[in-house]
DNA sequence: AGTTCCATATAAATTTCGTTTATATTATAG
DNA sequence: CTATAATATAAACGAAATTTATATGGAACT
């Protein structure tokens, strides 16, 4: 098997015409050239050029006749440097983005926007499963970035990236519980009415618990839902308290259909983080949404 | 710019989705194969595998853009050794023939006839012009065998070949002379009648002159003719006696438009040799042909 | 013809770079 | 929790490419 850089300067001298010019483009020395082209004429087992008092001219039966696929397949390799060359300086490619469907919807979906109005060369991938479920794709390479519901255990092969958003539980109601409108509450009123949550083994539940506990108090949930969509619309309803981030209930809060409850003191909010794969490499197209999203330039 | 060695490397690790696998079939170590591997992706900038606990996979930004380009690149570089082998090892390419024309006809016709029914993948060029041309061209590799008369001088560059074939030359009259028939005859008898001879400068003049030089004797042509087959026609016609080649007249000698003087001495034969360019190359297509024309297996 | 110039070829010393050996690390499977 | 199977790392080694210096050879010029 011949060793390929030794095409390299095959083609070189070709080109060139002279071991001597060829020489000076690739920086080497003259002798390094000549004992370039015998060896790799050794190793092929013919001649390839005709030595000429002037130069070095491609043969008839030897180089003239490899000298187009040769310089075919330089051009490849040569490409296969620019081609990742671009992917870093120029918005080219494909940005995998993964997130909850909530964080989508009422987060990244402005973002995302903008994005591909600015490089709509980018195509975008969106990817929207439950942030345990985006973890596995970042370090199976199946996303480039993800959204998480922070906290999140530590996980090696993550890189956590400050929050990118804020997310502010808080207990709602509707019309059905106007009575509590401006109340002052506390964890322990809330007890005595029917409580809505999210299903158990999700972070917004998890901030619900510790939130109580931290306060002594136990919270239960008389309903536990799958999404805020059906929790929004059940409380709405008049079936009981919810709690969801204010950011997700934004529309029925300001058209009345839901008020929030003024419960003190607060839940501690939780932050929406940015993640990447610890090995991932960091396209130009990933790095202009990262800007984005954070709103800052950034390494 | 990149050591084209490491795609090779990138190549089969990719295709072996392994390191380990990859070294064994690069025969090198799995460090080396390792390292291999990060040289390129340093030198490129990016992450080309996803390391898994199982082998290596490429990425989505990064190897997998480039893989096809690889493989296609080094199937070419692959190729050019197949095809520079196949040119060693069976009958493929072209085969360029230089010889004067009259060899060419005399000489030459029924082999490259025989060379071309046996080897019709060969495309044969034949190329005609006088010897020191002919040498000129293997020289300068336009040409891959010649066909010479000889003797010529030495040449640097150029390998002659033992001789191929025997120009016996021969002195010939038509009816106008037939009294000379069966007569028994010298040079000096010769001196009397009209001479016809091929013009200065070839090397069958040079042979005519160097005879009768050695015999102390001097001929002098009537007539000097450019070509074989004028000087046949002006014999025939009476002009004269002509000096050429017996293989150049066979017909006419054996259908009596011409006979052939006994002269004593006879003219010492010339010989066509083979000749090839020093530095040139071996293709099968060429040693087919010699072994053909020289009769014989050949190296 | 002789000399100079311009090209490639060759030889030996050196340095670089790739390779190996040995070991660490990590994750999955049993 | 150990065993296995993969990749990663580090240092020592060794082969191979490069350089320096020189040879060789032909063409052009005087």
């Amino acid at each position: 098997m011949v060793n390929l850089e030794l095409y390299r300067v095959f083609y070189t001298v070709a080109r060139c015409g002279s071991l001597t010019k060829a020489a000076e483009e690739l920086y080497i020395s003259q002798p390094a050239v000549s004992q370039a082209v015998k060896q790799l004429e050794n190793q092929l087992g013919t001649s390839l050029f005709n030595r000429m008092h002037k130069g070095m001219e491609l043969s008839k039966q030897g180089g003239e006749l490899i000298y187009a696929d040769v310089e075919r397949a330089l051009q490849l390799l040569s490409g296969v440097e620019d081609k990742l060359s671009e992917l870093k300086q120029s918005a080219t490619g494909t940005l995998r983005i993964g997130a909850s469907e909530t964080i989508f919807q009422y987060i990244l979906a402005d973002k995302i926007v903008a994005y591909n109005k600015q490089y709509p060369q980018v195509k975008i991938d969106l990817i929207s499963d439950v942030s345990p479920k985006i973890i596995e794709l970042l370090k199976t390479d199946h996303c480039d970035v993800g959204f998480l519901n922070l906290p999140i255990e530590e996980d090696e092969g993550i890189r956590l990236n400050a929050s990118v958003a804020l997310l502010n539980d808080v207990f709602v109601a509707g019309e059905a519980f106007s009575e509590l409108k401006d109340k002052e509450l506390t964890v322990w009123d809330l007890q005595k009415y029917p409580l809505l949550m999210l299903e158990q083994n999700t972070v917004a539940r998890a901030a619900i618990n510790h939130y109580a506990e931290s306060l002594g108090a136990v919270l239960r949930p008389a309903v536990e839902v799958g999404s805020w969509d059906f929790m929004k619309r059940l409380v709405t309803d008049g079936m009981g308290i919810g709690c969801l981030p204010r950011e997700y209930a934004q529309r029925r809060l300001r058209d009345g259909e839901l008020f929030e409850l003024n419960v003190t003191p607060a839940m501690p909010s939780r932050s929406v983080g940015l993640a990447l794969a610890k090995n991932a490499s960091m396209p130009f197209s990933l790095r202009a949404f990262i800007n984005l999203v954070t709103g800052e330039p950034h390494a």
